[in-house]
DNA sequence: ATGCCTAACACCGTTAGA
């Protein structure tokens, strides 16, 4: 079974790369982010004549998670527990969307977009260290289960210097905060495995690379999208595939797609 | 030191991303 996850910078202006994409690496399940549309907008029909069963958490113009999978998703949550931690005041962001993906060894799956949290010191930074403490807490109950359990997203956090290019170019900012670094560590000691670092953990598995300054040109790259698997997920895991030719193609996400492969 | 680029929404600029 091979998990992806991307943030594919809205789904609708990127629709052709998109689903270019699925058709050559046909993934049993994704998990998008920063999909920009309400649930109405999602372009569910085209994903289902792919075969895919589609879960869509969706935000006008911000944010917005989809789940894909080739099996039924069943007991499906939208939005993180625990309400607070609002950037704006408003509704919470869309920004987690769980499922169980059904079959003969069924797996939890969630995607999950972390606030960005820059700059640092505004309420911005505060909001994404409480969803990261939201995170943990939800983490933990779900580790309770005992399950084969797949968390996988746009972290935004640079969890080591080997994660950038030129990590001292990210010190003043929100991804590389000792406290949000902190904070994804913490995620792991609850008992999660970085799928990458399990698999390969080579230098250089950026996943993302800005738009501005040919940061792609000149490979100034991070690693910030992740998944991170209980003890249950990790013992089948197989290997991870970062999809870095992704970005150099004709109108591209920010980000590119990362693949783990789990046994059966 | 700042902007570089891209998208959404509504306005012809602002907000957000990372």
């Amino acid at each position: 079974m091979r998990i992806a996850t991307w943030n594919v910078n809205s789904v609708n202006a990127r629709l052709e790369t998109v689903l270019g994409w699925f058709r050559e690496e046909a993934p049993d399940v994704a998990c998008l982010q920063e999909i920009k549309c309400v649930d109405e907008k999602f372009p569910a029909e085209a994903f289902e004549a792919l075969g895919y069963n589609v879960a869509v958490h969706g935000q006008k113009t911000y944010n917005g998670v989809a789940l894909l999978s080739k099996t039924p998703l069943e007991d499906v949550r939208k939005g993180l527990p625990g309400d607070d931690g609002h950037a704006d005041g408003g509704e919470d962001h869309a920004r987690y969307l769980e499922a169980v993906v059904s079959g003969p060894r069924p797996v939890r799956v969630a995607a999950i977009y972390l606030p960005n949290g820059n700059p640092v010191g505004t309420e911005k930074f505060a909001y994404k260290l409480r969803w990261l403490a939201r995170l943990n807490a939800h983490a933990r109950e779900l580790l309770a289960l005992e399950e084969p359990l797949v968390l996988a997203g746009d972290f935004n956090v640079i969890p080591e210097p080997d994660d950038a290019d030129n990590p001292a170019a990210w010190m003043g900012d929100a991804l590389f905060q000792p406290e949000s670094r902190g904070a994804f560590r913490a995620l792991k000691w609850l008992g999660l495995t970085d799928a990458y670092m399990a698999a390969d953990g080579a230098p250089g598995g950026y996943t993302f690379w800005d738009y501005q300054a040919g940061a792609w040109q000149r490979n100034h790259g991070i690693r910030i999208d992740h998944l991170l698997l209980s003890a249950q997920a990790a013992d089948r895991l197989e290997g991870v595939t970062i999809h870095r030719d992704v970005r150099g193609r004709d109108k591209p996400s920010d980000h590119v797609p990362v693949v783990a492969a789990l046994s059966i």
